[in-house]
DNA sequence: TAGATTGTTAATCGATTAACAATC
DNA sequence: TAGATTGTTAATCGATTAACAATC
């Protein structure tokens, strides 16, 4: 109901697996609190919220509450996603290790360069023009943006047309989705811009 | 004072710059609340509170605003920072066009592996010996940390002990770090999740 | 039982928004 | 002047937290 209580879930799901390979079987909202830097109440607060219970004295039992956050999370399945535009930062997000381990995967890349289209033999590039078939065939439910800002609005309307249900766009520019479709942007200039912000902030004070 | 109205003060004077190249002069509160899907009071209220004024009926005149703005998030120098860390998403970085125009430049990069040392022409890339150093002689006060999970704190330590005033970081786990140095996480994976979660959201409703 | 922990209700806090006086 | 827009105060909203009863 949240968004801020679901970022929180993912954050509880890292947490739970790595104390699981530390042999841990039960874990209580204080521990999971400190974990996050939040308090246990938020914690319970949030649980409650997805009709997540525990053990009153005995706490949670992880395996339990791991598979109740991956339902959640819809994480009992492969979480398939494509890759539109190969500039620096979809090539990176293409070798990216990180996505695999979690159980996302990008299944194909796409780019209107010529150059770009193929298959290493890991993940295949597509011309752009393949893209809206390729998801609608493979009901693909996450797209990446990571075109160039000009190109970011019509990659996002391809993508909406074929049935993406959301979006993930590193383009610095607010796009129109429609309002079933989310759309969450991560914009790196501005994450540096803030940062250097704060920084005068705390200065000036 | 607040986080919010700072991330939207960087929203605010990427619109006046794109207001300014149509030739815009003037801008009123109304006019950025609708480019930030925002309201009208919002904007006012903003501007307010880091004592900004306008002139009633006349709005804002756009040159005078950028200016405040500019000052405001500290954008009257080329902003330096350093690169921790030469794997997929710091290559990607390294070789990202957004930053310098918007006045952030990536001064050195620094990695363990002595291959990736050298100097292609564009940006050096230093063992990570020459980190703290580096950011003392140079009075760095940004470093983006984009190394491995386990190979997070230690560089988040040594661009502290070095005097860097702010971090964005990369890697997908909590750092720790002194209170009065700001730490910005971008956690892609965790993105990525979230749009599948909030989906799931979506369809149980 | 005594002590510890959950789950929920009520209070608090902070951020957004509505209302409106000031004034150009 | 009439109309439009700012700047601020007060109301609202939503999220976090404190308090505490339930209970293992």
């Amino acid at each position: 109901m949240n968004k801020q209580s679901i970022i929180r879930l993912s954050k509880y799901k890292n947490t739970l697996q790595r104390l699981k390979t530390l042999g841990f079987v039960k874990v209580f909202s204080d521990n999971l609190a400190d974990a996050l830097g939040i308090r246990a109440t938020q914690v319970r607060k949030d649980f409650s919220q997805f009709q997540i219970t525990g053990n009153k004295r005995g706490g949670y039992n992880i395996d339990d509450l791991l598979e109740r956050i991956l339902r959640i999370l819809g994480k009992t399945n492969l979480q398939k996603v494509v890759l539109v535009g190969l500039g620096n930062m979809g090539t990176a997000l293409m070798h990216y290790q990180g996505f695999e381990r979690e159980g996302i995967q990008i299944v194909a890349g796409f780019d209107i360069d010529p150059a770009k289209i193929g298959d290493d033999g890991r993940i295949p590039v597509y011309a752009m023009d393949n893209l809206g078939d390729f998801i609608t065939k493979n009901r693909i439910e996450v797209g990446v943006i990571a075109v160039p800002d000009i190109a970011a609005q019509r990659a996002l309307d391809i993508l909406v047309a074929s049935g993406i249900k959301g979006v993930l766009n590193f383009a610095p520019i607010r796009l129109r989705a429609p309002e079933e479709v989310p759309v969450t942007n991560v914009n790196l200039v501005q994450e540096i811009e803030n940062i250097f912000c704060l920084i005068n902030a705390a200065r000036a004070e």
